[in-house]
DNA sequence: GAAGAATTTTGACAGGCGTCCAAGTTTTCC
DNA sequence: GGAAAACTTGGACGCCTGTCAAAATTCTTC
């Protein structure tokens, strides 16, 4: 019997479970490799199976289909991705020191994670077109939008000026630099991180309300 | 023989140049129609035959294989898009009124034309993968940086402040914007436009350098 | 209206796809 | 150590893909 079909049987135990979920991790991980350097639409099964270390056939034994398992895989993405910026907030004491780092941040996953932000980018697309992953990438959506929601309100606390718009807005925008910037970065623009970092710094100030009135009312 | 293949030679009379280059566009529209329906990955040559009023060997007959097709109705998507916007430019004669021309017209074809425009990031996407698609990709993407540059420019001109940042930067942004709004209305957001609009109209003010200090130097 | 060119249809091809399954191999448990 | 469960393999299936070419049709031209 196939165990996806078991899930929710009586009797598994622990090590069974840990075992089961071990290896669709495993493949899920043969999968994001195979899936960044081809694209959704070039990668079949057999393809991340020979990235793997099993055959094809193993594929259909820990997930019901090739829906679930590219599922799986998004959701394994989101794991990784979030908590990736939080280090920078806690660690920033002033305006420009968050901007820097933020910065820096941004421009080093560009640099070392390119092929996993493609496809992301292609996942989150294919999704405007297939229904079953609309839900998981708006969910990755929504969790970037709380990190850059977060980043620009700590930003905004440390310059004592309020936020000039909505996380949803702000991260928008910045995703849309991250994104042309991944572009540049694929046409073989050796300086795309470095400009996309120089954009982050120079567009977060915008991110606040204007600055009052030079004539302060008091203090 | 296919006419492909015989582009180069010497007698062609006008009428067949016209009629072969009429149908390819006919073509093309046929498979621009199917691709925003069914996306790159899930649209084959027969889908796109079945759309239009021919067998799905013609396309052979006026496009060399299917990289050349999609090419082709890429380029035939920028000449639509680029020319869009530009009375918006020339009829404002206020800041507030540029703003407001710009973002009904982008919620607009947000509305009208969703299917086309989750076609072009999916293309655009494909690029990152597929060497073959970048050129065009980057040419469209670079028409629409210069749309919006104009528009930035001339709402800097309207407030009498200069622009913040480069054109290429501003595009980013928008173009971010506009994807945001685009996975919205897809999940089925019906206030996804309206939201774009007022996201336009709130961020333009942050494109121009911040107001200089209240003591004017002269004038 | 017939000859010849241009266009369109139709069917075939080789190969890849997701899925499934029967047969093996390994692991677990008493 | 042997029975049962879990896991893995590799091949088979029916379907779909892009491409091609020969036949059928339509259009041009004299």
């Amino acid at each position: 019997m196939t165990q996806v079909a078991d899930q929710g049987r009586d009797r598994i135990s622990r090590r069974q479970v840990d075992k089961f979920e071990e290896r669709r991790r495993q493949l899920a991980a043969s999968a994001m490799r195979t899936l960044a350097e081809l694209g959704y639409a070039r990668t079949s099964l057999r393809d991340i199976a020979q990235n793997s270390e099993f055959s094809h056939g193993v594929l259909h034994y820990y997930f019901r289909d090739k829906a679930e398992l590219i599922t799986y895989c998004v959701r394994q993405y989101k794991i990784d991705c979030v908590t990736r910026y939080d280090a920078v907030i806690t660690t920033a004491d002033t305006p420009e020191g968050l901007a820097d780092g933020f910065a820096e941040a941004m421009a080093a996953t560009l640099r070392e994670d390119a092929p996993m932000h493609r496809l992301w980018y292609d996942l989150r697309n294919q999704s405007l077109f297939e229904e079953a992953f609309r839900a998981d990438a708006r969910d990755i959506d929504e969790s970037l939008e709380r990190m850059v929601g977060r980043i620009v309100a700590q930003y905004a606390e440390l310059s004592g000026r309020p936020a000039a718009f909505p996380a949803a807005t702000a991260y928008a925008m910045y995703d849309g630099l991250f994104q042309q910037a991944l572009l540049r970065h694929f046409t073989g623009d050796a300086s795309a991180a470095a400009t996309l970092a120089e954009n982050l710094r120079a567009t977060l100030p915008a991110m606040l309300a204007p600055k009052p009135a030079s004539r302060t009312k008091r203090s």
